[in-house]
DNA sequence: TACTAATTTGATAACGTTATCATAATTTAG
DNA sequence: CTAAATTATGATAACGTTATCAAATTAGTA
C-alpha cells in the first residue's frame, strides 16, 4: 500500500529561500482576495517559489480549511453505454463550480454500494449523486452528505430526484406510432423486477384501451435484466427468436431500452423480416449503438448530458443553501429520434 | 464553492465520550496491526465510537500520514466506447490493493491536459495512468509522480506504456482474409495524423507485398478523427457513400476501428451490397456496437479491461520500487473475434 | 518633527490524525 | 513479596496550510 509522497518543496521552503516569512509567502500563493502585499514581495515569493518548485499541498489546505470541493457520483456500471455521458455532463457543471469529481462504481452490489457510501463520508465529500442499486438502498450511512437521486421511480418520491420523463417519452412513441398506421404492436421490457410495479405494461394497457385498440398478451414481452449489455443483448436475443418465428406477428414492437430493440432488430433481418417494411422497431435511450445498427434505430433519446448536468445543478444548490423541505423531482423530456427502424404500415404486413 | 464540513465526531469527541485518552481511541480505531489493547476498553471505545457516530476524517489521516492511497487516470473523453471498460480494469487492480482512482477527461485539449497534471500533483496521487491527448505531451509538469502511458506508438518508447499489439492484430485480420480467399483488399484508416507515420499502410502494403498481390492506391481509404463517436461515424459514412459506387470493389475492407467498419456496413447495406456475401467488412477493437449490428461485425479485438489491469500493475509496481531504468514496453495480444461480417469470397462477386 | 492612519509583514494557533515516547498497570520469575 | 519483564494507557509532537492577531513599516497630516 502507499508509501509517504516524496519531500516536496513546502511554504516553509519557499519562506526560507526568499527571506520572508511563511504567512508572507501563503498569502501571496494561495491568498483570499483583497489582502495587501507589495509588488516587490510578491514577486520575491512567486519566484522563489519557481525556484524551489513549490506545488501547493491541496491535502493540507483541504484539511485546515475542512473542505474538499469534491462531489461523488455513484453508479452501478460505468461500461452500460446510459452513463459515460452522463457522468460528463456532471464533470462539465462541477468544473464549472471549482469541484472535483469521484466516482464509485458498484456492479449492482448493493455491498459495495454501502461500502462506497462509507468511503464518501470518510472522505468528506460534499454532496453525491446517487443511482440506487435497489430500491431498498439505505441512504443513512451517508450521515447527512447532501445527495440527489438519478432515478424517475415513484419509490424515491421523498428524495431529491433528476430523471427522465419515460412515461411521456413511451407515449411519444406509441402515439407516433398509432399514426403511421399501427394497431398490432407489442411491448418489450427488460427485467421489470428491479422498478416494482410494472408501470410500461399499464401505460401500454392504458394507451390501448384510449384508442380502442385490442391487447394480446403474447405482445407482452419481458427479457432478464443481464449484468452487461452484452449480456442483456443475448437474453432478448433468445426471447425473440422464438417470438418472431410466430405466424401472426405485430406491425410494430416498442422496446424499453436500445439493447432490446437492437436485439429485436438483428434477429429480425436475420429471419429475413425487413425492417421497417414488415416491421417496426422502436427503442429507448439513444446510445449510440442505435446509431449504427442497419437500419439505424428509431429511439425515444433521453439527454444524458443534460440529466447529468441537471443533476450536478441540483446537488450544489443543495450544498449551498441545504435549507429546503420537500423534496424536488426533475423529470426531464424526452425526445423521439425518428431513424430508419420505424414506417408506416404497408400492404405486405401479414 | 465549498463549505465546511459540518462538525462531525472526532476522536477527541470519543475520547471524552468513553473517558479514555485519544491516543487509545486511534489505537482501537485505527491502530496498525500489533497493538495490545485490552479487550474491555477495545469494546468501551467501539461502543463510544458507534454512539457519537464516529466516522473517520480521511482527509485528516492522509494529511498526517503523507499518502492519499489515490492514482489518477487521464483519458481524452470517457464516452469513446474504449475507455470504460478500461477504467474498469484500473479500478479492479487499484481496489485489490487499496487505491482509489481519480479520473480526469480533458477533450483532446491538451491545456486541459496540462491543468490536469497539476491538479495531480497538487492533490499529491500517487501516480498516474496516461493515454496522452498529442505526442508532443509534456509530462514535466507531472513533477516526478510515477506514471505508465496508454499508448502503443513508438513516440512513447522512452516511458513505460501499455498497449494492444496492433500490427499482430492486423496482421491476424489479413492474413485471415487472404485464407478465405480475399485477394483485393482496401484499408479504411481514421485519422492518422495523430500518430505520426501511417503504421497501417505500410503494414497493409507489406503484407500484399509478401503475398504477391498488387495494391490499388485507391483502396487506401481515409477518414477524419471525429470529436466523437458520432462525428467520426458521419464522417466515415461520407466517404463510404462514394467509394461503394465505384464500378469494381474490393472484397474485403479491413478498417482501423469498429466505428469505421460500422460505417462501411450501414452504408453497404443501404446500397444492397450483400455483406458478407459480396462485401466482408472487419472492424478493430471489439466495441459492443459492433456486437448488436447486422450482420455482427468480425473485428480484432482488444481487450480493454486486460489493458486496464495490466496499465495498474505496472503503476503500482512502479510506485513500490521507483528503482528500475529502461522503459518498458507491454503490448497485449489482440484477438480475431469472427462473426457474420466476413466470410469466404464467392462466385457472385464482382 | 511628531503623531495618527494606513499598509505591509511576522508569529502563532488551529484542523484531526498517527506515531513516538513516557508512564502506569499488570504479570512473571526468583 | 520484590524486581524485572511485559502489557496497557496517556501525553504530545508532528504533517502543511490558512486565519487571526500583533508588530513593524510606510504614508499622510498638522
Amino acid at each position: 500500500m502507499g508509501k509517504a509522497i516524496k519531500n516536496r518543496a513546502t511554504i516553509i521552503d519557499v519562506a526560507k529561500e526568499c527571506g520572508l516569512s511563511q504567512a508572507t509567502v501563503a498569502r501571496v500563493l494561495n491568498g483570499q482576495t483583497g489582502i495587501h502585499v507589495k509588488e516587490i514581495t510578491r514577486k520575491r515569493v512567486l519566484d522563489a517559489a519557481k525556484r524551489v518548485g513549490y506545488q501547493r499541498n491541496a491535502i493540507a489546505a483541504n484539511f485546515r480549511l475542512q473542505q474538499t470541493n469534491t462531489i461523488a457520483v455513484s453508479i452501478a456500471d460505468i461500461t452500460n453505454p446510459f452513463y459515460p455521458e452522463l457522468v460528463k455532463g456532471i464533470q462539465d457543471v462541477a468544473r464549472e463550480r471549482g469541484y472535483s469529481v469521484v466516482q464509485f462504481y458498484n456492479e449492482w452490489n448493493p455491498e459495495v454500494e454501502q461500502e462506497h457510501f462509507d468511503c464518501m463520508v470518510r472522505t468528506r465529500v460534499e454532496g453525491a449523486i446517487l443511482s440506487p442499486s435497489d430500491t431498498a438502498t439505505d441512504f443513512c450511512s451517508l450521515h447527512a452528505i447532501p445527495f440527489v437521486l438519478l432515478s424517475n421511480s415513484e419509490e424515491f418520491a421523498m428524495y431529491d430526484t433528476i430523471g427522465n420523463d419515460s412515461r411521456s417519452g413511451m407515449r411519444l412513441a406509441l402515439e407516433r406510432l398509432y399514426q403511421l398506421g399501427h394497431r398490432r404492436m407489442a411491448l418489450f421490457v427488460g427485467g421489470s423486477m428491479r422498478s416494482g410495479v410494472n408501470w410500461r405494461a399499464e401505460l401500454f394497457r392504458e394507451f390501448h384501451r384510449e384508442k380502442g385498440m385490442p391487447v394480446s398478451p403474447e405482445n407482452l414481452l419481458e427479457s432478464d435484466f443481464g449484468v452487461s449489455s452484452t449480456s442483456s443483448f443475448n437474453a432478448a436475443r433468445r426471447i425473440m427468436n422464438e417470438f418472431l418465428d410466430r405466424p401472426v406477428l405485430p406491425t410494430a414492437i416498442f422496446s424499453s431500452n436500445d439493447i432490446l430493440a437492437l436485439a429485436t432488430l438483428q434477429v429480425a433481418n436475420e429471419k429475413g423480416i425487413r425492417v421497417p417494411d414488415r416491421l417496426s422497431v422502436v427503442g429507448m435511450d439513444g446510445i449510440f449503438s442505435g446509431e449504427v445498427s442497419s437500419p439505424p434505430l428509431t429511439t425515444v433519446q433521453k439527454n444524458r448530458r443534460e440529466i447529468g448536468r441537471t443533476a450536478a445543478l441540483a446537488l450544489l444548490d443543495k450544498i449551498d443553501s441545504p435549507h429546503e423541505g420537500t423534496a424536488k423531482k426533475q423529470l426531464l423530456s424526452c425526445k423521439l429520434i425518428e431513424r430508419g427502424s420505424m414506417g408506416p404500415v404497408s400492404a405486405n404486413h401479414g
